[in-house]
DNA sequence: CCCCAGGCGTCCA
DNA sequence: TGGACGCATGGG
């Protein structure tokens, strides 16, 4: 299994190129835009982003200085504006009063992902998108589209969680942050073109080659990685 | 018109 | 513990 993960790994990237995630021109950017991505196109968040850069607004120090209704149109273009407002206000303003991203970055990852956990909608993905993207931890980010390309390889089970889905990940990489960095985004970018959930174009996707139609007994003989 | 997007919190069985 | 639902804009 580790070699058919480096295989997909391998023809994704050779398929694609390099993505270089993430699209931020700093730490405060990355964060941001993981709040603002949730469920949401990224094309909406760029739009948004646009709108607190115009106003010198794309920074934690300065997002914790606005008013929320204030912040909520500035970010109207992501979506869900006035939930993520009032998120990303939180989140900002308890980034600050941790002594900012420098003095986080003593924390442990173990420790780290906990104290973001905290934060209200920060949930598992928005935290491990953090940890790797802008704190460079060797932690897989797990999204829908992993959670479907992964099953439809059949390398865990359909209704494989967050947690298991990761688990079998880093149980079958080295432990490496740039690996994780690439691979994630590879995924997305596969995911968006050929895994969609009522449109698979799965006889051209690139890893289609690997596919392999699970055999009898083979879709649960996976023990060994639950 | 429908589908969907780089989720999360809440509620309820 | 897990499944439904609300949140919302904008592009295809």
């Amino acid at each position: 299994m580790t070699e058919e993960l480096q295989a997909a790994y391998d023809t994704l990237l050779a398929a694609f190129g390099s993505q270089h995630w993430w699209p931020a021109e700093s730490a405060d950017e990355m964060i941001i835009g993981a709040l603002l991505t949730q469920n949401t196109n990224w094309k909406n968040v760029e739009k948004a982003l646009a709108g607190l850069r115009r106003q010198g607004s794309l920074s934690l120090a300065a997002i914790a200085e606005l008013e929320t209704e204030t912040l909520a149109e500035l970010i109207r273009p992501s979506g869900y504006f006035r939930q993520k407002a009032q998120r990303l206000r939180l989140l900002a303003r308890s980034v600050l009063d941790a002594g900012g991203l420098p003095k986080l970055a003593e924390k442990p990852t173990p420790e780290l992902r906990r104290w973001l956990l905290k934060l209200k909608g920060i949930g598992p993905e928005t935290a491990d998108s953090i940890l790797l993207y802008a704190f460079e931890r060797p932690v897989f980010v797990i999204d829908a589209y992993t959670l479907r390309i992964g099953s439809r390889h059949d390398w865990f089970a359909p209704a494989t969680d967050y947690a298991a889905a990761q688990t079998f990940f880093t149980r079958h990489l080295p432990g490496d942050s740039a690996l994780y960095n690439e691979f994630h985004a590879l995924l997305v970018r596969v995911g968006k073109e050929f895994c969609r959930p009522k449109k698979p174009d799965c006889a051209r996707c690139p890893l289609y080659s690997l596919y392999r139609e699970p055999g009898p007994g083979r879709s649960t003989s996976r023990k060994s990685d639950v």
